[in-house]
Order: structure tokens, then C-alpha cells, then sequence
DNA sequence: ATCAAAAGTTGATAATTATCAACTTTTGAT
DNA sequence: ATCAAAAGTTGATAATTATCAACTTTTGAT
């Protein structure tokens, strides 16, 4: 049975994880930083200076290859945070990070961050469990790359970004991303998506306004999926 | 630069965490088991009932989709532990385990492994930063799939098997695994993978023992690799 | 040591996907 | 509102990979 919830993650609040007087703790040492769209936040190969938590725009997570070309691991919406695992295990960064909109992040550094993960028991054991969890997210999202087609992961990631950009006011879910990215998302070349989308839209599962595609029938995407 | 550590677990050993209390408490609750060529030690969707600690012998991870292809995520060796994830994040197990050898096995029942991770702060520490590291290598995983050629995916397997089928007194390092575990660990059909191993033949890279590979000049596979 | 079954291999071909080039639409600065 | 640059789209074709069928080698039980 296909299950969305398989293939991306659920979102969790960092702050949930803290008791009131951590999260005090948290609001003096987090600092408000705004991106403008295409900013590169950091690079694979960087060490972590501290986590962000999204607060206002999309931010991806990629890996370059030496050809130039870039796949996109993931897309972190307001909410969301990222960057801690490395810090954690004072590895490089494995992967980059970028504003795909104009965005808006808190930003708490390192030594803040492992001040609370220290002093904290409920932290560890909370951040222990939410990668678990992740992990079987990652080997589904691996399997999907050996077992998909091109057409069904196309399908799925349609399903993926409207998690992402939906706006829990709105029940229409307009995803905003170009071509490219969303070609590096998806692990295909731009042209065999934009083919693939066109296949959709004359399904009339899909719709685009401009370059921003509206997903009209997710159901019919999962029949995709099985 | 390629470095196979982004691509393969260091093996870190379960009982490096515990302190010397909390190893004779393992050692008091863990169980020896055998299992044959074959055996399945669990599927995909159950729940955990404890952890595998390997003796003796590989244990495949793998994912089945409906068709009945199989993937292979995974190839645990003597010393690696696996099975503790999906136990503490309370999720079913999103992956099925089955031995490719005659293997032996401890196993930790889960209550004796949830009471050695609650009352061990370093534990859980230890998991947390473990999990951390695992996350990059899996995020590599998955880009080769996006980014890598069948003949790529090849070359690194060979790689990091002749790491799992490695033997600390010998130099040389004998695959023992069957054409159908091989292919699906790369993600590819049979036919593509031997018509690869001939490739590699050709060019003395490697050579066959029967149903056996012989890496003879890794160094060579590492080109593929840039 | 024999031999049937299982596993591995090869060739021919089909299906999928990427690449290149030309063209169209959209965006965003003025 | 205009218009050049950027982004998106389409068609033709090449490259990669999977599939099917036939055949060969290896394995493991007797």
C-alpha cells in the first residue's frame, strides 16, 4: 500500500523538544537572518557554524557532482530544521544548502545548540528517535530511485511538493519551483519532466500557471504509485 | 575527491558504548542464534523484537517492491549491529533482514535494550552522533543512484564489498555473493550486471573463482569513479 | 564421480531516458 | 507597456539499460 508519509518527512518542531526554560535559552541565542532567493547558506564540504530553523520561504539541500550538475535531496519549509548532523558528529557538511524563494531563518549557533543538547536528556533521546524515524524515510526515498520510473517518480514528487507548499489555509496547492530543480529533485534530465508534466496536463491531473504548476487530481497521481 | 568512507558505515562495535556494568548486563540478556542460508530473519512491515549483534556469516537488508524485485540496502558483516532503529522510533521495520550465508547472531531482546538505552545517557549520545554519521552515507547512497551510470554503480560496489567481504589476514579479497544479491544492491538487472563483470574481466580488474569475484586491482575501479 | 537443478552468461532486441538544437513563453527590469 | 534575458517546451535522435530466450557453467545431493 502506498503511504505518502513513507517518502517524506513529517514536520517536527525543534522548540517542541524543549522545556519552557530551554526554549528561553533558545529564543536569547537564535538570531533572525534573511536570504534572498538563490543564496547559498553553505556548502558541502563546510563545517556547520549552527542549525537553522525556516521560518518564511523553501530551502534546498543538494549535492553537486563534478559535471556541474546538482540533485536535490530535499526541500525544508517554515517549520523545519536542519544542519544539526553534522554538528553532532563533527563531520563536513555532506550536502549544500540554498534559498530556492526569498527567505527567512532563525539561526542558533553551535555552541548554543550543543549547550542545550548537554544539558538536556530529553533532547538527545527526542533527536535519537526523530532519526530513526527519518532513516526508514531515506531507504524508502533510495528504493524509490532503483524502482521507480522516471514517470512514477515524477509522480510521487508531485505528491512530496504539495506537502511542501501547501498552505494549510489554501485547499489548492500551487508548487512553486522551476524546471531544473525540480528536474534535480526528481533525478531526471529537465526535458524528460517537462515531457512527463505535459503528460499529466493533458491528463488534466496537473494544470501550470506561468512556470507554477497546480496539482489538481492527487488521487489520480497515486494511481500511479499502485 | 571520491572516498569510499562517504559511501560505506565505518563498523562501529555495539558493545564500544556500553561501560563495563552495562556490558556484563548485555552480555547476562543476550542470546546466541543460528540462522541457515537463506533465513529470514524478519520482513519488512513487522515490528522489532530485539537487536542483532553479527557473529558470523553477511546479513542482507533489503526492500521488496510488489513485482517481487527485490533491493538490497544494505550488507551487515561480523561486528555490525542492526535492528535498534525501527525499535526505538516504534515504527514497523521498513526493511526485511535475510541471512546470504550460514550466520550466527546475538540478539538483545528489546526490553533489555530499551532498559540499557534509558539508563545509559552515553548511549543514547553515542546513537545520536552514530545516526548522525549513517545519515551521510546515506545521502551519498542515494545521490549515486540519481547521478552515477550502471557501470559507476558497479565499480563502487565492488568497492565496498571487497570492504564487507574484506578478511583482516588476507590482502585479497574474495565476493562471495550471487549475481541476483549483486544486482540488486546496484540497482540493476542481472544481465546488465555481468555484462559489467565481463567489462571488469577484460580489463583485468577482476577475475572469477566459479561463482566468486576476485578484486585484483581496486585501484583500477577507483578511476571509474573520477 | 555423476547428474539434475540452479546459477550464470551471451546475443538480439525493445523500452526508457538523455542529449542536442530550435523554438516559444514568461519574467522582471526599465 | 516594452523588451531582452531567462526559463520552459518540443522534436529528433542517440545512448543507456531492461527484457526475453537460448545456452553454458557451477553447485550440491547422491
Amino acid at each position: 500500500m502506498f503511504n505518502l508519509e513513507n517518502y517524506h518527512l513529517k514536520s517536527s518542531s525543534f522548540s517542541d523538544a524543549l522545556s519552557s526554560k530551554e526554549l528561553s535559552y533558545f529564543k536569547e541565542k537564535a538570531e533572525r537572518i534573511e536570504f534572498k532567493k538563490k543564496h547559498i547558506l553553505f556548502k558541502e564540504g563546510s563545517f556547520s557554524k549552527g542549525v537553522y530553523i525556516v521560518r518564511k520561504g523553501k530551502i534546498k539541500i543538494y549535492k553537486s557532482n563534478p559535471n556541474g550538475a546538482e540533485s536535490i535531496v530535499y526541500i525544508y519549509k517554515k517549520g523545519d530544521y536542519f544542519g544539526y548532523r553534522p554538528l553532532l558528529a563533527e563531520d563536513p557538511n555532506p550536502v549544500s544548502a540554498a534559498a530556492i524563494d526569498n527567505t527567512v531563518v532563525s539561526y542558533l549557533p553551535k555552541e548554543a545548540f550543543l549547550s542545550l543538547f548537554n544539558r538536556s536528556d530529553t533532547l538527545a533521546k527526542k533527536i535519537v528517535i526523530t532519526l530513526s524515524q527519518e532513516f526508514s524515510v531515506w531507504i524508502n526515498k533510495m528504493t524509490v530511485f532503483t524502482q521507480f520510473s522516471v514517470k512514477e517518480r515524477i509522480a510521487l514528487s508531485l505528491l512530496i511538493l504539495s506537502k511542501v507548499y501547501q498552505n494549510n489555509a489554501e485547499k489548492k496547492v500551487i508548487i512553486s519551483i522551476n524546471r531544473d530543480d525540480f528536474a534535480s529533485f526528481v533525478g531526471t534530465a529537465k526535458e524528460s519532466l517537462v515531457r512527463n508534466l505535459r503528460h499529466f496536463k493533458d491528463e488534466k491531473i496537473i494544470s501550470t500557471q506561468g512556470t507554477k504548476i497546480v496539482v489538481m487530481k492527487p488521487d489520480q497521481l497515486h494511481a500511479y504509485l499502485l
